[in-house]
DNA sequence: GGCACCAATTCCTTT
DNA sequence: AATTGGTGCC
């Protein structure tokens, strides 16, 4: 094992062996290079099992990453270790001992969707109304509940003498108890169960405790209480815990993370040793002051000095955009400019932003140049109806009990079962005491279900049977084909005849694509394993190295990520620091450590944009410069924007009125560049006509990204084409740009 | 029980 | 702007 490619503190930290060990590493300091080398050194020098060995990741990304890097350090030993997320490790924890808490090892686990389906359940029973008590908040009590480890038992023992707190604790109760009934968790279950198997059977903590002698925690600053709990049940007994992480990359406070598991960790292991990693292998110097020069704000901050020894680099690019579109008009130029010189590969690129639905401008820009982009996370692959549907039918199969996957599927496609039919059905199963779907044998037993119903019912309760007598034979694929033909969406959709449910048959396909790789992946693949592989997903997960494409995500996907080009875009006040932060001094930290956190992830090139204008609820409204972008130092900032006076940020102000004269003239400009460079003295008409010409309405096309189309409408500006791919559905693409060819 | 149309609501971040 | 849920009619 070759440790000489590691600097000294490096060094000490990879060989610090037993004991509480705290590695703060700064932003690109090589805290993976630590974690690695340290557990290859374990394996090779200090002859520890890999089966002693467990490695906690944020993301499955960052296990298979672990994995492969260790491999390459030894040789192939690791399939013994565990490394996984805090989700997936409980999983596997619970998957063998479930039973002595009171669930089956089938048990499934509910999304935020599934979870919001079972509370309007327990709101039916109780009589809440959603219009008081909106779902959400529920939703989010019980989780922070939860992340504090309140079961209802102890919630109720502490604030039950609070009479506002009665609905709210009566909700809870049951809510937990219809999660059971359903052998269902939710995402915070799979850790609070996991430390419930442990504390009632001593056995199976014990066996745990003397198998894994070394446990690894990545972003322990990100955390939560139940989280730190386990850790501490698994390694009190060795002692030997490794954790790595910075406390200025603390994002997760609002899902529970507490940043004082990492500033405390000395106080919780008496002697633990600290280690700094301060020199930043990562990012060009000009980069790192800037953000240094903006985390600096953070009054409740441990000092800490990330330093470099590279060259400053370019300095970082600001714009000051007109709107949104004008700001990714901006930012897609740079990266077309970007590849056109071959400086930068598409891939190279990413753009971080605060929210999802700022992706939009991006996507329409990067479309309109046909420049291949990938979006991570927003509107989930898995949260798509049609795959949640099949998802559903999936998860009955493999758990009977599952009355929320029942509901939601029991109708669709629709077998004239309504609302009424679902009541009989319910009052039935309170006197059997069963799950719905078990009811369906004796269905007609049940006054009041009418033929057309019945019949439904029945052939429902077929398609259920008939799969789940293939479960233990039978490939995934081989179950989901015979699931699809039996609930025939394909035809379903193909009647339908329309781009979206064209786009939902894709989804389908791509769906079986999913599954044939986790077959390949896996010795003994199962439907059961291959449902909670599903449901724990992170969105990096999707990220795949060897396409080509500019990425675009929120900054919290962004984390742990690197990109030689990075975009930071939406630096205006309520929207990056969000709205909810302005009267917050401890959110304003946070937001400001998630601007860090952004910043950090260029290695290369940086750019910060802000717009003056913006689209929100439809409405266009003047904004103002983010208070981060006036903590950044100016002496690093290169100003791209037409207007010289722009980063006087101090003094900027919303304007009262518009001025129609300039916006005017900042918009023909706009227009101007937007032109085919070819035609200098062509008049707008012209131009309309000369793309009427070549792709007038009912031109057929064929995109280099997209394939074939064919042209629906031209637009009145002559250059935006409105076309009906094959491949993805309609697409605003423009005809000087795009790269398109007329099909004749 | 299904479908069409209208109104309200949403945009903070996620395993 | 776009999606989602509710209401009322067939």
């Amino acid at each position: 094992m070759d440790l000489s490619t590691l600097n000294e503190v490096q060094r000490e930290a990879v060989e610090a062996i037993d004991g509480p060990i705290l590695v703060v590493a700064g932003a690109g300091s090589g805290k993976t290079r630590v974690l690695t080398h340290r557990i290859a050194n374990l394996i090779e020098n200090y002859d520890i099992f890999p089966s002693g060995i467990m490695a906690i990741t944020f993301t499955n990304k960052a296990a298979n990453e672990m994995k492969t890097r260790i491999e390459s350090l030894i040789g192939p030993v690791t399939s013994q270790m565990w490394v996984g997320t805090f989700h997936s490790i409980c999983v596997r924890i619970l998957r063998r001992d479930s039973d002595r808490i009171g669930y089956t090892s089938d048990f499934v686990i509910y999304d935020t969707q599934d979870q919001k389906a079972l509370l309007k359940m327990c709101y039916k029973e109780l009589n809440i109304d959603d219009k008081r008590t909106p779902l959400k908040t529920s939703q989010f009590k019980i989780s922070a509940a939860k992340n504090d480890m309140l079961t209802p038992d102890l919630y109720e023992g502490r604030y039950g003498s609070d009479f506002r707190e009665k609905g709210f604790i009566e909700l809870y109760h049951l809510y937990q108890s219809k999660l059971k009934q359903n052998q269902a968790m939710d995402f915070d279950d799979l850790m609070l169960k996991t430390i419930e198997l442990f504390k009632q059977n001593r056995e199976v903590l014990t066996y745990y405790q003397n198998r894994f002698k070394y446990i690894h925690v990545d972003e322990y600053q990100d955390t939560n209480r139940a989280q730190y709990t386990l850790v501490q049940y698994l390694a009190a007994k060795s002692r030997n815990l490794f954790v790595v992480g910075d406390a200025d990359q603390s994002i997760y406070k609002w899902r529970g993370a507490d940043i004082r598991n990492i500033r405390e960790f000395e106080d919780d292991f008496p002697g633990a040793r600290i280690i700094k990693l301060e020199q930043n292998y990562r990012s060009k110097k000009n980069i790192l002051d800037l953000a240094n020069s903006v985390i600096a704000n953070n009054p409740n901050r441990r000092d800490k000095n990330l330093w470099t020894d590279k060259e400053p680099g370019e300095k970082i690019g600001y714009y000051m955009a007109y709107d949104e579109k004008d700001e990714a008009k901006f930012v897609v130029e740079k990266i077309r400019t970007f590849t056109r010189e071959r400086e930068y590969k598409a891939s190279d690129c990413a753009i971080l932003y605060r929210t999802n639905a700022q992706s939009r401008s991006f996507e329409d820009n990067l479309m309109l140049n046909g420049m291949p982009y990938k979006v991570i996370g927003g509107l989930k692959f898995y949260e798509r109806k049609e795959i949640k549907d099949i998802l559903a039918y999936m998860k009955l199969v493999v758990n009977p009990s599952d009355d929320v996957s029942f509901q939601r599927v029991v109708n669709e496609p629709k077998r004239n079962i309504g609302a009424k039919t679902i009541e009989k059905l319910q009052a039935y199963q309170l006197e059997r005491d069963c799950s719905l779907l078990e009811c369906l044998p004796f269905v007609s037993e049940i006054e009041g279900i009418g033929a057309k119903a019945s019949k439904g019912l029945t052939e429902f309760y077929g398609i259920i049977d008939r799969l789940k007598s293939k479960i233990e034979t039978d490939f995934v694929t081989q179950i989901f084909d015979e699931l699809l033909q039996s609930i025939g969406f394909i035809e379903l959709y193909e009647a339908e005849k329309s781009v979206e449910a064209d786009a939902r048959i894709d989804n389908i396909y791509e769906f079986r694509t999913v599954i044939e790789e986790f077959e390949k992946r896996n010795e003994e693949p199962n439907l059961r394993d291959f449902l909670a592989e599903t449901s724990l997903r992170s969105d990096q997960d999707n990220i795949e190295d060897q396409e080509d494409g500019v990425l675009l995500m929120t900054l919290h996907a962004s984390k742990g990520l690197e990109f030689p080009v990075v975009f930071l875009v939406g630096l205006e006040d309520t929207l990056f620091p969000s709205f909810r932060a302005t009267d917050d001094p401890e959110e304003l930290e946070e937001e400001r450590r998630l601007c860090y956190v952004g910043i950090t992830r260029a290695e290369e090139r940086l750019f910060v944009t802000h717009a003056r204008n913006r689209n929100q609820y439809g409405r266009f409204e003047a904004r103002h410069a983010s208070v981060f972008l006036s903590e950044m130092d100016k002496a690093l900032l290169e100003n791209f924007s037409e207007s010289r006076d722009s980063m006087n940020f101090e003094t900027e102000k919303p304007e009262k009125k518009h001025n129609y004269f300039a916006q005017n003239a900042l918009k023909s400009k706009q227009s101007f560049f937007g032109k085919p460079s070819a035609s200098n003295a062509v008049t707008a008409t012209d131009v309309s006509d000369e793309a009427e010409r070549r792709y007038g309405a009912g031109t057929k096309i064929n995109h280099k990204v997209f394939g074939p189309g064919l042209v629906i409408t031209v637009d009145s500006d002559g250059e935006t084409l409105t076309v009906a791919f094959d491949s993805c559905g309609i697409k605003k693409i423009h005809s000087g740009m795009a790269p398109i060819k007329r099909i004749d």
